[in-house]
RNA sequence: GCAUGGGUGGCAGAGUAGCUAUGCAGCGGACUGCAAAUCCGCGGACCUGGGUGCAAAUCCCGGCCUGUGCUCCA
């Protein structure tokens, strides 16, 4: 099955067919580093890295820039406050990023271009916009002339330029700056007294905030390339505003092919914002639930959904993560991995995740063939043979742990196990003690002493489970 | 107001014409002194009014409700 996905631009889902056979480019905005990441960047970032390694397990060389926005004017008032540099402010949250990016197992990006390091490309394309007359110098900055392409307006959001100049009303006086129309925007801004700047052609000052993207993509992907991903709140004004600068400096139509855009995360229904108070930081989330745990509950929904975050949510993604994981690790352990490929179920199963998967990246499919993985497995752990579990294993392994990025690595789980093992040894004897002291208690229906000791197991950090089999223990 | 999504059981959330979604929660059962874990089973949904079809949650039209964007935002 071909790969499928949802291109904002055309309003539908399309077969991908990239520019350079077996090859695609994919450019996905990346954060203004003005504050540590919150979980919508999470999601964000853990939805284009499933998208990234399902196209790299279908066979296609990705290459993957995700780019930050280093220099704002949010970043620079809080430098400003703190009476910093302003690049101190950025690196601390880029190193947060890449930080809680890792615990989130996100593979990071081929590449993770800067604005302040673009600065010269900026400039040659600012330039060579009002070479083609579609920019103008003013009083405090450059500006895209929207005019000089009006055909160019509205390809995302579906809003037409006379749309938009019927709302407007008498608003353009209004903007109180060199823009000729109140629809420009700013290419270059001018620097005020203490205000970071690079010298430019037209003063010292900064990028304007879309022209970035424009020539980051273009140094790393070319002239024209296949995907072009960011959050579905970036649709306008921003990457209208990279089309026109691209495709008006370029002159290739379209310069991207494919324009995906991921949803928003609510909370109790409203879109997470500061204003709000609805806000959680990724380290916020990760200081209740761990990292993976988070990860598998932001792939609950497919990327394109506005995806509620809760407690119910947490608890629901977190019920059935452990059951992953405790099924896959007790497998593991029991029988190793082994090919998948002679059982009718497992083949079955991956039918349908790659079904799931070449259908616009569909996360819910794909867990609900997890879901029902770890049901075999478990059916298997009880009553099958080695090969029936180290096969699921291996299933697990690849879908839910290379794919979806929802497993820690073997030897983690390995340690883990190890870990417990070593602990149980040193418990043993008296638990051994303490249990067969219940047993008597319990043979003799002395239940009050029954559970007085299970208590004091339970203190001891042991949990007593009484199966049909005889009483099991294990660490909490 | 304009644009663009969405309205599915207690909750989350797939499914775009005919076949049990799934998970969590709930209920019943196995097991059990109780609890826990596990397993089995059960119930329960397709916003509303029309239309097309042998057949509609699924397609078409209207209505209502709602998210998001139209200013910085993942």
């Amino acid at each position: 099955m071909a790969q499928r996905l949802y291109d904002t631009r055309s309003r539908s889902k399309r077969t991908l067919e990239t520019l350079v056979d077996g090859e695609v480019g994919i450019y996905v905005c990346g954060i203004t580093p003005y504050s540590p990441s919150h979980i919508g960047h999470a999601r964000q970032a853990i939805a284009f890295d499933i998208i990234v390694r399902w196209l790299r397990k279908s066979g296609l060389k990705v290459n993957h820039i995700t780019n930050f926005t280093d220099i704002d004017d949010k970043i620079i008032s809080i430098a400003n406050e703190e009476n910093i540099d302003f690049l101190d402010v950025a690196n601390r949250n880029i190193d947060d990023y890449f930080e809680v990016m890792d615990l989130l197992n996100v593979i990071p990006a081929d590449a993770y271009p800067r604005v302040t390091e673009t600065i010269p490309g900026i400039i040659d394309m600012i330039k060579n916009l009002i070479d083609k007359g579609h920019a103008y110098s003013s009083s405090d900055g450059v500006y895209f002339e929207i005019d000089t392409a009006p055909e160019k307006y509205g390809q995302l959001t579906g809003q037409t330029l006379e749309m938009v100049r019927e709302g407007a009303g008498g608003r353009v006086s209004e903007t109180g700056s060199g823009k000729k129309n109140h629809r420009d925007f700013a290419l270059w801004k001018i620097a005020k007294p203490g205000e970071p700047y690079w010298p430019s052609p037209w003063g010292n000052g900064r990028p304007g905030w879309h022209i970035e993207c424009s020539v980051m993509s273009l140094q790393h992907l070319g002239e024209k390339f296949d995907i072009h991903g960011g959050g579905s709140d970036l649709i306008f004004p921003h990457h209208e505003a990279e089309i026109f600068q691209s495709e008006c400096c370029l002159k290739h139509d379209p310069v991207v092919q494919y324009w995906m855009h991921n949803g928003m995360i609510n909370v109790d229904g409203e879109k997470m914002s500061k204003s709000l108070g609805n806000f959680w930081t990724i380290r916020d989330a990760i200081s209740k639930i761990e990292p993976l745990e988070l990860r598998y509950s932001l792939i609950n929904a497919p990327y394109r959904q506005p995806v509620e975050f809760n407690d119910t949510i947490l608890q629901d993604s977190s019920s059935h993560y452990h059951k992953l994981l405790s099924a896959y690790g007790e497998g593991l352990s029991k029988s190793g991995k082994s090919d998948w490929n002679d059982l009718d179920f497992l083949q079955t199963a991956e039918l349908n995740f790659s079904n799931g998967m070449d259908d616009d990246f569909n996360t819910r499919v794909a867990i609900v063939e997890i879901q029902s993985v770890v049901k075999y497995l478990r059916e298997k752990l009880d009553s099958g043979s080695d090969k029936e579990i180290s096969s699921a294993v291996s299933w697990l392994s690849e879908f839910a742990g290379n794919v979806l990025g929802i497993l820690p690595e073997d030897e983690e789980i390995l340690a883990n196990i190890e870990r417990i093992e070593g602990e149980r040894m040193r418990l043993q004897d008296q638990v051994i003690d303490l249990l067969s002291q219940r047993k008597i208690a319990r043979q003799n229906k002395d239940w009050g002493r029954a559970d007085l000791i299970r208590n004091q197991l339970n203190e001891i950090g042991v949990i007593v489970e009484d199966s049909p089999k005889g009483p099991v223990w294990k660490l909490k």
